[in-house]
DNA sequence: CCCAGATACCTTGATATCGAGATAAATAGA
DNA sequence: TCTATTTATCTCGATATCAAGGTATCTGGG
């Protein structure tokens, strides 16, 4: 017989019903969890970029080319939409990225508006690295669902993700 | 009979298969959808908020003096352990909400290095309008899950967070 | 060919956050 | 009672992000 544990959310969802008994809050535990787990798992990961020299802007700009495969390169543009920043991000990413040595720009001889990134040999060697790293820390995070856990979260996650955006 | 839609995760992972096949990636695609999920949710209910005036950082503090109940009073450390910031971040977000009249300082009168917050009387009436609404933004965001899988959802979340925090 | 509108990227200014370190007050132990 | 340690909060500097607006370039219709 399993035992309901109290958690953090639990704790918020009890303080507003008894307040606002009004309000059906199961989804904000829902979303609220969700919310945290976000923000521990960051900070986890974060533990194993950091051994690398990176984080969570440089990872992801490096991983999104190098997943790419060669030659390695997309315009900033392609690069936007692939992490969901905005321009002023990326271009600020990049600025760090470049001046590190991890990424080469040059002009899109194709478009006179753009530019190609792609990753130096420095860039790459790093990548190829960190991203090994990154999926064994992955794997420890999410160790304590079974693996048909993972797969039926992953399918309810990927369900709320298709209807919103 | 149900048809599988790749999703931008799923490109991403078949990315790696290719580039990484030494790499098992499941993992990955679990925790990126999760914080896709998170980013995409933080934006849809960034709009609820900004109609009061508010955004993440403010709502939550308030949420939190609200929920506590009379006299919705907690002292910065409390608002700190239950919202996951650092002192600096708390020190900020208080002086913005007592520059827009939100919240109330005084001094702990049982602690001299301490400070009590509590809501304001428009910080009361603004938080709760604020929450309704937050609650039917809510409602609207998980509407794509049946109240089971919603409720599978919150179980596999809660499990998942209890191993990491 | 030309021009209006779209597109690619950058710049700027405002915010939010963190981490490290400072200060003042409380507390525990000799 | 003193003193060393802990605790509560703030300050400061660095960084990441966004939104709005600017410039250069491309593109499609007349």
């Amino acid at each position: 017989m399993s035992m309901a544990v109290m958690d953090h959310v639990d704790r918020i969802l009890t303080q507003w019903q008894r307040q606002r008994p009004d309000l059906n809050v199961a989804p904000m535990g829902t979303l609220g969890r969700l919310k945290r787990l976000n923000h521990v798992l960051m900070r986890a990961m974060e533990k194993t970029w950091a051994e690398y020299g990176l984080n969570d802007s440089s990872f992801d700009v490096l991983a999104t080319l190098r997943r790419e495969g060669p030659p390695y390169a997309l315009s900033p543009s392609d690069l936007m939409a692939s992490t969901m920043v905005t321009s002023g991000t990326m271009t600020h990413r990049l600025q760090q990225l470049e001046k590190a040595g991890l990424i080469e720009r040059v002009k899109n001889p194709a478009d006179g508006r753009g530019f190609l990134i792609s990753l130096s040999d420095k860039g790459f060697a790093l990548i190829d690295e960190a991203v090994a790293a990154h999926v064994e820390t992955q794997k420890v995070l999410v160790s304590s669902l079974s693996e048909e856990q993972r797969s039926q979260l992953d399918a309810l996650l990927k369900q709320l993700l298709a209807n919103l955006s």
